[in-house]
DNA sequence: AGTCTAACCTGAACAGCGTTCAGGTGAACG
DNA sequence: CGTTCACCTGAACGCTGTTCAGGTTAGACT
């Protein structure tokens, strides 16, 4: 068998998703694939590549098309396909938080956020803070509430938080925020 | 020498902070003690613990007394020494920040962050959820900073983002959402 | 049809990691 | 003066990401 780059990190979400982040290691991806570990490195130039892409993965397939038309309601929107995105495989906040951290790829939510609120006609220097408020909110929560629901289903009962209602309360309270800063000008 | 628990963390920081989390090996830190690896394993049961502790400590070296009396005004105190801690040391973000996501310890800014919450009056479930929202926007923030500042120092010219300004500006977002829920009753 | 090129892969190795374990050593205490 | 026990040694185990020289094979070109 031959692949492609495609198939790697198709390959790589199934692992990941099936036996964890810590279970996805170049070694067991390439025996998975039926390849020596040595051949991953002809489509990728290293592991961190490799997750950036995976975290680009897993967004793409995520994606849904925009309803809302007023700005706060698309903001609620794109922040909660982000959610859905990450929480859709296992380990997926980690990977795509991780990925953003190191500014590999995910900038597609910044870009649409981004442009949320500049159609709320925010000031532009609010428009980068409301932004990155916004996705620290988003990855920090959702890293947080996988973390505790993966423990809670490995047996360690910590009483699973938050869940969608809980995660639009913190948004909501970022919106206000926002809001209260337009009707200012 | 004999080493006590203490002289380990103590040593992991300062490795911590002239070689970056990268280089803070179980070995490294060793060697750093003139003392075999195995040696640190009777201070610590595993490494996961000793960053654990290493972060601790860094808060608790960054702590200051508190002076504001207005909640919100103890918001951003504490907001701030959390800040100003994590930076204080390379890489100390990071530590501290992974730290709290496997909830292992930093409950200090937790709790702090809760009381203040809690006297401006706000209801109980507002609390947990101003609180969990202030952390993950300080948390991520700083992290991000730290990032971007060290990338810079390394040449990366990737112009550094914020300061203490920018960090403040998000934070007064997220008071102006909790002050408006407060009015409300 | 035959040749060539480039993409894909093998197999072995390197240097490093966290962690374990049986056994040694020395300071402090009774 | 003897014993205890905290601290440490030295070697090993099983992993990790990554490199490299060389083999194989599919597809394009003449």
């Amino acid at each position: 068998m031959r692949y492609r780059r495609v198939d790697v990190v198709d390959r790589a979400i199934e692992v990941l998703d099936e036996y964890g982040l810590e279970s996805l290691t170049m070694r067991r991806l390439a025996a998975e694939l039926g390849v020596q570990p040595s051949a991953l490195y002809h489509h990728v130039p290293n592991k961190q590549t490799l997750l950036a892409a995976v975290a680009d993965e897993i967004l793409t397939r995520g994606r849904r098309p925009r309803r809302a038309r007023a700005w706060d309601r698309r903001v609620v929107e794109v922040c909660a396909e982000l959610r859905d995105a990450m929480l859709a495989y296992r380990d997926g906040a980690e990977v795509v938080a991780t990925a953003y951290t190191f500014r590999l790829g995910v900038s597609e939510p910044a870009n649409q956020l981004h442009a949320a609120l500049r159609d709320g006609g925010l000031p532009d220097d609010l428009v980068d803070v409301g932004t990155r408020v916004l996705l620290h909110l988003v990855f920090g929560r959702t890293v947080e509430e996988q973390t505790a629901l993966q423990a809670a289903s490995a047996g360690a009962i910590d009483r699973p938080p938050g869940g969608p209602a809980d995660f639009e309360r913190g948004l909501e309270l970022v919106l206000d925020g926002l809001r209260s800063r337009i009707n200012a000008y």
